[in-house]
DNA sequence: CGATGCGACCTAACAGTGTTAGGTATCGCG
DNA sequence: CGCGATACCTAACACTGTTAGGTCGCATCG
């Protein structure tokens, strides 16, 4: 008997993780590797032998490799506008940043793949399949934005800082490069890492402490 | 006559690029191509295409793949430890630190390419060979967080920034997400940015505002 | 001068990667 | 019962980093 017709039987004898939902066990068997390991570190021959299942078996289900990458990103990415529905409103546009930042971070930390392939990799100008369409970032950059147009209109923020643009580049990038930085280098023994989201909190209000008029806000 | 030997007729003819420094044209293509394309997609054999070698001929010269990619680090590191040395000693550790994260986004502006091998490719897991050394980056990390240190003891930080890590990694990090955000995203023309030197001095001040004494500095 | 050693480079091959072509068993349905 | 579809398999491809072992040319020494 082959190790396949094995795997077969001991599926229909009820040991398999569900009935008809290998596509989900696959996906779930990715993306934890995907996490742990890295994406060109997780090799699909891995990934069919944690589901008993052979390699070719995934590409009945996927077209490939980056097929799963790019499915476990768009399904997640929903986390993240989620995350930001979910902050609702906050009276001091600051402080909306704040949360805003806070779930950029959560997200970041949650979804490390997902992150990675939004704004840590060049991108590699779409296959012309879909050029109109613009990546989950620009909208994510457009909230920043218009959170910080509503603190100067509002004005929270010392009046050199007037420039919207300017503003949401130094928010996004003071976070983006906190997140960044643990997971290219999180690897890296020699750096004491401390925790991503305190240090990143502590940065947020640090920042926006400076950013604003003095005696303004809470 | 095989290509080995039309090749070695060639350099031999004067074609070649230099007398003996063969190690050094490796590494100049595999700088480029690292840069370009990244580490994983490039391959020894696309490597050894560009300098008319065949592929063993490189492990003449490294151990491996990943010793090429750690000696440009180290070699390209060198250009960032002495922009640091150039900074000379300012009193005020706060001030200090704004200097320093000016010629970090300096060198990182100047030397695109070795900023994104340095800091924004994920580097594989050192496995214990050489744990003794260190690797790039990690000098630059101690000059930062040193002055932070002198910082707190200086007392020109708020009591609650009293680690000196944590202190480090969010100025290291703001900096560094501003910079790679450039570098990452930079191409991406629907967002308008704004010139990168400006913005991240403009970060430096505001957080270091914020992470003031009140009263404090100049 | 001839032998020797050695460094630089080569050919051939290894195990492992993503992926594909084509075969086989099993299930639901007529 | 037959039959198509589905789900999975075996075998193989072209590629990767890497290694073992051979070849060539040159410097050195008896």
């Amino acid at each position: 008997m082959t190790i396949a017709t094995k795997a077969r039987r001991d599926r229909r004898d009820g040991r398999s993780h569900g009935v008809e939902n290998a596509r989900l066990r696959i996906l779930d068997v990715a993306r934890e590797m995907f996490v742990r390991d890295g994406y060109e570190a997780t090799t699909m021959r891995a990934i069919a032998d944690r589901i008993e299942y052979t390699p070719t078996a995934i590409y009945h289900h996927f077209a490939g490799k980056r097929a799963l990458l790019t499915e476990l990103c768009t399904s997640d990415f929903d986390a993240l506008a989620a995350a930001f529905g979910r902050i609702g409103s906050v009276a001091d546009p600051a402080e909306r940043l704040e949360r805003i930042g806070a779930a950029y971070v959560n997200f970041a930390v949650d979804h490390p793949m997902q992150y990675q392939l939004l704004f840590m990799t060049r991108r590699p100008a779409d296959d012309g399949a879909a050029a109109g369409t613009s990546t989950p970032g620009e909208g994510a950059y457009a909230i920043v934005r218009d959170c910080c147009a509503a603190g100067i209109a509002a004005g929270v923020f010392r009046s050199r800082y007037d420039d919207a643009e300017e503003l949401a580049q130094i928010c996004w990038g003071s976070l983006h490069g906190i997140v960044a930085l643990h997971i290219a280098l999180g690897d890296n023994d020699a750096i004491p890492w401390r925790d991503i989201r305190k240090t990143a909190a502590r940065l947020s209000s640090a920042l926006l402490r400076g950013l604003r008029k003095r005696g303004a806000g809470r």
